[in-house]
DNA sequence: ACCTTATCTTGACTGGCGTTCAAGAAGTTT
DNA sequence: AAACTTCTTGAACGCCAGTCAAGATAAGGT
């Protein structure tokens, strides 16, 4: 049986930790971000950020949950829109994380764990997509390209940078596209 | 007046260098490669590579522009063919730098030298996909952004895995769509 | 009250990294 | 053969992710 110290307190230094390196991993980038700087901010030890994660890919990790899960909080929120200006908003609101979005596809050809999440990530945006375009009339057939599609296409603007107004017409152009 | 020792051995040995960088860029990663593995690799000592390059990331951008410049003279031999026969044939031949292309979006950020290669290199891509899809009777006003479109779609298949049929089917809706 | 036990925190350390520096070897020009 | 440029190298520096062993803290059992 467990004989925990406290038993939420954990929970909450966990947090304290996750979101200054939220901030420095979207700011600095993740490379750039040492450890002892996440310490620092965290008002803690690089050791003590290794009892509560295995290593800093773990921490990216919780990072990456961290900013989905408010991501999808805020979505939730929203009201029914267009399916052009609902993938307009997920490209906003995800914007200010374009440097995480770089760096999980590049750590995910060596970290098991970054791999796992950016597989999960891929398999819930996939469904949000198909249904969006389902919605719109896109014929069953053609539903998982055109979901592959819309993936590659708020990734794209997600890494490059683009007026809001090019973001604009491409998606548009995307929506509106039949074969 | 240039007092060179000889005068063709400096790009030689430059090339060596690229040679034994790309194979460990591609296979192993950048990260995952130190500069003392390309030169042992190489048949030089660490200190000889930063005589032919500035940093880590000049290599980089010159294992770029090497894969680059290949792949571009084996488009050259091509036959003519369909453009989504044609796109498919640039992300088979590409696939093998998938690891390049996630390092140099995050690299990008942070890393001027690799930001101006990969602006140089969206913008050979730009025209080349303006003009394919041209070719297929997209009007003009669609154009830039179809073009987009398609860029992040080579570079999304690039990024994640797909099956060669799972390929062909999302290529050929993307030439297959219309607005 | 005391001892045990699990949870948490830390200082000191390690091996490896990218990069720099000063010194020297090798070839070319005068 | 002296001078000068080009190339190569051994040694070192500061920083990094991650480890280890020792200590601090609070709860449970007796």
């Amino acid at each position: 049986m467990p004989r925990n110290r406290r038993p939420q307190d954990r929970e909450e230094k966990r947090a304290e930790i996750v979101v200054a390196a939220t901030t420095l991993f979207t700011d600095s980038g993740y490379d750039e971000t040492s450890m002892s700087k996440v310490a620092t901010a965290a008002g803690v030890t690089t050791n003590t950020i290794y009892w509560y994660f295995d290593d800093k890919d773990a921490l990216l990790v919780a990072v990456l949950d961290y900013v989905l899960e408010a991501a999808l909080a805020d979505a939730a929120l929203e009201p029914e829109r267009p399916w052009g200006e609902q993938i307009l908003w997920a490209v906003d609101r995800l914007d200010q994380y374009r440097r995480l979005v770089t760096v999980v596809h590049a750590k995910t050809a060596t970290s098991p764990v970054v791999e796992a999440w950016h597989n999960g990530f891929h398999t819930l945006v996939d469904t949000l997509l198909v249904d969006g375009f389902r919605r719109v009339g896109i014929p069953e057939s053609d539903l998982v390209p055109m979901a592959a599609i819309g993936t590659f296409v708020v990734e794209g603007l997600l890494m490059h940078p683009h007026a809001v107004k090019d973001r604009r017409v491409i998606v548009q152009t995307l929506v509106a596209s039949r074969p």
